[in-house]
DNA sequence: CTGAAAGCGCTTACAG
DNA sequence: CTGAAAGCGCTTACAG
C-alpha cells in the first residue's frame, strides 16, 4: 500500500508536508496542497490509521462492551451509540459480553490493547476483576450505561424506571389483580435488583406483599423467562399477572403460558421492561414499560466523550414510561 | 501507561527479551520469562496493540458492514460473525450502513485506514464506489455475505432460497390462493432480486402470474412494507396472500393490516423470508422462511479469514427452508 | 511556507 | 539464550 513517502516523492515535497497538506494545516501553500492531494489520488493513498494512532496517542474509537447484543434494547443502544459517536468524529468497537463476565472482561482487555479512547460498558452479573481493575486505574475513561456497578468512581447514564413501575402496578391494581410476580434479573446487575425493588415498592403502597415464591430470578435470557413462569404456573396458587424485567424473559414467559395452552390476559396478564417494535404484534399486543433508548445511548457517548476531551462527565437518569397495550387486561371491565 | 521499556528495565532485560517473553517465544530462558511476566504484572502493563499492529502489519480485526443492525436477521448474522472471529483470533469491528450507499463506503473507508485484515460486506444498494475500488484493488481481503455484486471478483457466502420460496408457493396454493404478491428488496441487491425471482418462477410452475401490481419494490424496512401493503390494498383485486421478502417488511405489512382493521390470516395471507424469534408470538404465527443465520456468519468469517491467512477462499452457499406456522391460513380445510 | 529529525511502542533479522 | 539496532508510517516542535 502507498505510504506517506511514496505520495511525498512524487509531489516533489516532504512527508512533513504531505501530512499538513492532507491534514489539512493552515501553512501549506495552495499548490503545494494542490500537488499532493494529486499525488495522493493517484496513487490511491489512503493514511494508515494505526501509524497515525501511534503517533497521536489517540485512536478515534470507543469501545462499548454490552451483555447481549440479540437482546433488542441493546441493539438499539448500539445503534444510537454508533450514531452519535460517528457524528462527534469516533468509530465504535462494539464487544458483545452475552452476560458472562469473563466475556466481558476479555472484551475489555482487548480494547484497552487496542488503545480505544474511551470505554462504554454495561456490565453484566459477576465477579468482572478486569473491569474493576481498569474502572480503578483510570488510565482509559469510561461510562456506564444502563447498568453499573455501585463504588466504582464512574460516571452512570442510565434510565429511571420507578415511576413507570408505579404507574404499571396501579394499572393491574385498577384491573384487578392482586396476586403479582416478577422475574428479575440477576440480583447483581443495578437494573436486575431496582426493577425488582421498584415492584416491590410500589406493590407496598397497596398493601400488597411480593412473596419470594413470585419472586423470579432470571438472566435477563429467554431460558430463564420462561423456566420461571413455568414455576409461577406449578405453584398452587399461580399469579394473576406477571412483570418480566426484560423483553427476552417477556417472550420466554410468552413461550411458557403458550405451551401450558393458556392465553394472556384471560388466564395470566403479562407485561415487560422495555419496548420493542414487535410487542405491538404479538398476541395480545404488550403492556411495556419503554427506555428513552436512543436518548440513553447518545447522552452516554456524549458523557464519555467529555471525559475524554478533558471537559467534566455528568452521569445522567432519564425517565421510563408505561405504555399500556392489552396485555394485562381491559381497564374498562373491571377484572376477569 | 507502561510500556515494554519500563518492564525491560524492571526486569533487568532488553525490550527484545521482553517481547519475546510476552509472546512465548521458545527461546527464552524460564527465569528470565518469569522475571519478566512479574515485572509486566506490577507494572500492570497491557502491551500497546497499536504499536504491534503497525509493526507486524496485522490488526487481527474484521470488519464487518452490514445494511441494517436494527434488522434481527443482521443482527445474528453479526453475533455469529464476532464468535467465530473470537474463535480464530480477530476481532471484529461492525459498520451499520443503514441501506445507505454512502455511509456504507463510509465505513469501508474508515476500515481500510485502520487497516482491518479483512472486510466482510453485505452491500446495500446503488452506487458504491469505495466498495468497488476496494474490491477491485486486492489489498484487503475482502467476503460478501448474504448480497453480492455481480461481477466482482469477490467469494459470496450466501443462502439460496429458491427451493424454500417454492415450498412457499406449494403451500400458499394448497390452501386456494391464487392471487399472491410480494413486496420485493431494493432491485440492485442480490437478494432483493432472487427472491422475487424465485417467487415469479415457483408461481409460475402453476401457470399463475405475477403482475405488476403485485410487485412491491421495497427497501428492506418496516416502513416501505406498511406503504406497500397499504397499495395492495388499495387495488381493485387486492392480492390474498403476500410475501415479504424480509421480516422488517414483513413488520410492515403487519402494520397496515392491522390499521385498515384486517386480520391475519383470514382477511390476507401473509408470509415472510426470515425467520426471528418473535414470529412464533406474532398474531398470528408467522410462516417464514428461515435462513441458517449462524452458519452463514460463521462461513463467511472462516472464508475471509482463509483468504486472510493465504489459503483460497471458496464461496458457499447455504440453503433455507420453509417454516409453516398460521399467518397463510390451514391447509387442512382448504380455501376460506 | 517548508524540511530535517525525533519519536510513538513495538517486533525481528542478525550477530554473538 | 540475549541484546543492539533498524524500521513500521505517521506527526510535530523546531529551525529557517
Amino acid at each position: 500500500m502507498a505510504s506517506i513517502k511514496d505520495v511525498a516523492s512524487r509531489a516533489g515535497v516532504s512527508t512533513a508536508t504531505v501530512s499538513r497538506a492532507l491534514n489539512n494545516h493552515p501553512a501549506v501553500a495552495p499548490d503545494t496542497r494542490t500537488r499532493v492531494l494529486e499525488a495522493a489520488d493517484t496513487l490511491g493513498y489512503h493514511p494508515n490509521g494505526v501509524a497515525r494512532s501511534l503517533r497521536t496517542n489517540r485512536t478515534r474509537t470507543l469501545g462499548l462492551v454490552i451483555s447481549d447484543v440479540l437482546n433488542p434494547f441493546f441493539t438499539e443502544l448500539a445503534r444510537a451509540v454508533e450514531d452519535e459517536a460517528r457524528a462527534l468524529g469516533y468509530s465504535v468497537i462494539i464487544g458483545n459480553a452475552d452476560e458472562q463476565p469473563d466475556l466481558q472482561d476479555h472484551h475489555i482487555r482487548t480494547l484497552v490493547g487496542r488503545r480505544i479512547d474511551g470505554l462504554l460498558v454495561s456490565p453484566a452479573d459477576g465477579e468482572a476483576p478486569v473491569l474493576r481493575e481498569t474502572a480503578r486505574a483510570g488510565r482509559t475513561p469510561m461510562v456506564f450505561v444502563d447498568r453499573s456497578i455501585p463504588g466504582l468512581d464512574v460516571p452512570v447514564v442510565r434510565t429511571d424506571g420507578t415511576g413507570a413501575v408505579r404507574d404499571l402496578v396501579d394499572h393491574l391494581h385498577r384491573i384487578g389483580h392482586r396476586r403479582l410476580a416478577v422475574i428479575g434479573g440477576p440480583a447483581a446487575t443495578t437494573t436486575g435488583a431496582e426493577r425488582v425493588d421498584a415492584f416491590r415498592h410500589a406493590l407496598a403502597r397497596y398493601g400488597l406483599p411480593l412473596p419470594d415464591e413470585y419472586i423470579g430470578h432470571g438472566d435477563f435470557q429467554v431460558g430463564s423467562g420462561r423456566r420461571i413462569t413455568e414455576g409461577f404456573l406449578d405453584l398452587e396458587q399461580p399469579p394473576q399477572a406477571v412483570f418480566a424485567a426484560d423483553n427476552l424473559m417477556a417472550l420466554g414467559a410468552m413461550d411458557a403460558i403458550r405451551e401450558r395452552g393458556l392465553r394472556v390476559p384471560q388466564d395470566i396478564a403479562l407485561a415487560a421492561f422495555d419496548d420493542i417494535p414487535w410487542f405491538l404484534h404479538t398476541a395480545p399486543p404488550l403492556t411495556a414499560i419503554a427506555q428513552p433508548t436512543g436518548d440513553l445511548g447518545r447522552a452516554a457517548v456524549r458523557a464519555l466523550v467529555d471525559r475524554i476531551e478533558g471537559r467534566p462527565a455528568r452521569s445522567v437518569t432519564l425517565t421510563a414510561t408505561l405504555v399500556v397495550r392489552r396485555s394485562c387486561g381491559a381497564t374498562e371491565r373491571s377484572s376477569r
